[in-house]
DNA sequence: CGCTCAATTGAACAGTGCTCAAGATACCTG
DNA sequence: CAGGTATCTTGAGCACTGTTCAATTGAGCG
């Protein structure tokens, strides 16, 4: 039976998990499904527009996470919101080597991207922030959440997960802070 | 007379801020300084060397802003001095195409990126921060920085100038605020 | 059967980073 | 000055990369 989209793409996240991105390549992921090369630009008109194509499926998820520990623990605080928000983006990169960096060079922010924003920055919203502040501040997030996860995942560090845990939060408490600020004004 | 690393690290930089990271090839960069490509790894072990070497350079630059800044205007409050080192390392970054994503893709911290960051936990220490704390918010301003810079320079958007150094200075100031909270507990 | 059309192949193109024996050049010493 | 040594450069090549495309396959259908 033929090859399709989802075959290819789940075949190149198993590839990524395996091996990073550095050694994805169009030769690797296609002798890996039984194929040549050729045949894969069938189904995507690049290897960007399937590396975006995981980039989306790393948001995805991060978003299904959001929905699920909000609705199992529904504080109705905005600060929960934003924790929870920056938490689920940091882990669903970090689920996937290099994950930070597919996001980050992914040639367009597609529809998940802006959904994932958008519903960070109407959380803001509803903390009482005009339209233009929520933009910005939604920004900061996740700045900082891809800056602090690119870093991490960049250089392959010996501090334990625990610890990088631990900075990521304290980092984070201070952005909410911040953002405390500008919501009581 | 013969190549030396100065030389090919200023024809790379030339090169960099002519086309872009894309397309920095060994080969681009030997025929700029008249040579064969072999006669580059005589001066550097390999192109993430050379790539090293631009970011010490983007980042010196950087220092020496703050330097002179911290210079001409002393005011003392620990906030400028964040807001001084933020504004000095996203300027450097923004100085070079893709300056961001060589910073966050350099293979190890050098000598020039600790001080970078030393200098910035240094000030937060000042402010009365313990070690610890400073280490962490040091990292949120970096990260905060790293990631804003890289989007932008990733999507080579259309969004004027103006409007991205607005953006970037109100991120900026809900980090320092948040900062402030931890200094005054 | 003949036809269509999605899917795949095979081969190539133009490029990449990198290596290394062999030469060229410069410099210092006898 | 000659000779030798240390520094640099060349030329050729290796093993890859993403991408293209005419030609071929194979399945479904009237």
């Amino acid at each position: 039976m033929p090859l399709n989209q989802a075959t290819v793409l789940d075949a190149a996240m198993a590839l990524l998990d395996e091996t990073g991105l550095d050694e994805l390549s169009t030769r690797k992921l296609a002798e890996r499904l039984g194929v040549r090369v050729g045949a894969l630009y069938w189904h995507y008109a690049s290897k960007q527009a399937l590396l975006d194509a995981i980039a989306e499926r790393i948001l995805t998820r991060a978003m299904a996470d959001v929905a699920k520990t909000k609705a199992a623990c529904p504080t109705g605080a905005w600060q929960d919101d934003v924790i929870c928000f920056a938490h689920a983006h940091r882990d669903a990169m970090l689920a996937h080597p290099d994950g930070a960096r597919i996001i980050a060079t992914m040639s367009a922010p597609g529809t998940i991207a802006l959904a994932f924003i958008g519903e960070l920055t109407a959380a803001l919203g509803a903390a009482g922030m005009s339209g233009l502040d929520a933009d910005a501040c939604a920004d900061v997030v996740t700045s900082y959440v891809n800056g602090f996860t690119i870093e991490e995942q960049a250089r392959r560090t010996s501090v334990s997960r625990a610890l990088r845990d631990a900075a990521f939060t304290t980092g984070l408490s201070v952005v909410v802070d911040g953002l405390a600020v500008r919501t009581t004004r």
